[in-house]
DNA sequence: AGTCATGTAACTTATTCTATTACGTATCAT
DNA sequence: ATGATACGTAATAGAATAAGTTACATGACT
């Protein structure tokens, strides 16, 4: 199955972000992701529209924090980018007036609703602060051998 | 994403067969949910090498349970389809030694894999009887208007 | 005016689940 | 024995979709 991979981009491109003086550009962050700038201005764009970011044009424009990162969780980046189907295994329509279809529906649902519940209100509690923080833990424990940060 | 449907197909397929007299040739299976015999024939292999099924050839050959519904839990058919990836959504690997890569990823892989063992014990409590057992209660409460059971 | 940068539609590519074809093997009925 | 039936499986094709690319438009700064 593909992954979508873009909750895992966006973090990633956010922390640089912070990190960041002044703007990034699409051709910059697409670099920092190995994809291209459509792609980029693509996610992005959901992230703009839930007011995350802002995306300037013309000379020294570029995509720039719009709030802190205190006040950014992985659910607000999940529900920015459209919050995209969760789980790769699906239940199966084909006969839904079949009654043992509906019954093993029914308790497949039940399970990855729960599941979606717990994974959506973690996401709530972690915000990308958080995952900043631990950043810094890691870097300063690699001071003698420093690791790339792109 | 698409979606990997083999599990609730499976399940489906199980319960008829309980309540059915004899084993069903793969053809039927097929016919039922709406697929190919070639498919079918795949899929099961697994649930017949975990022993929950098994087949026979030539005349009135076919597929038919080898253990009772009882002793058959989601969890069981889960892993005989060989523990298909669960989850749509992927962490990207493009920087292995970002330190800020390492951190999103490692957050996001806790989430995940949190929901992952809560999903595999919520499927290692229900067997196919519960479920079975759902399905008479459907059918009980529609007697007046009776659905389609294919 | 010219360059830089985003916005977006349209199209292509890559991946992977599903379906199909083709042929082999085992079993049963006659 | 022999033909029909049914599974086993490799190889190939189809379909869905995430991601990548091209092309062109719009806006902003110098």
């Amino acid at each position: 199955m593909r992954h979508d991979s873009r909750l895992s981009r966006m973090l990633h491109v956010l922390i640089h972000m912070d990190r960041h003086d002044g703007s990034i550009t699409s051709d910059n962050i697409a670099k920092m992701l190995n994809t291209n700038p459509v792609v980029v201005r693509r996610t992005m764009a959901g992230l703009r529209n839930a007011g995350y970011v802002r995306s300037d044009k013309g000379h020294g424009g570029g995509w720039i924090l719009a709030r802190p990162l205190e006040e950014i969780s992985l659910l607000d980046v999940h529900q920015a980018l459209g919050r995209p189907e969760m789980f790769a295994i699906g239940i199966a329509i084909d006969h839904p007036d079949c009654l043992v279809e509906q019954s093993v529906n029914a308790a497949l649902t039940d399970a990855f609703d729960a599941a979606e519940q717990m994974l959506l209100s973690r996401f709530a509690e972690v915000t990308l602060s958080d995952i900043a923080r631990d950043f810094d833990l890691r870097f300063r424990n690699l001071t003698e051998r420093p690791a790339r940060t792109v």
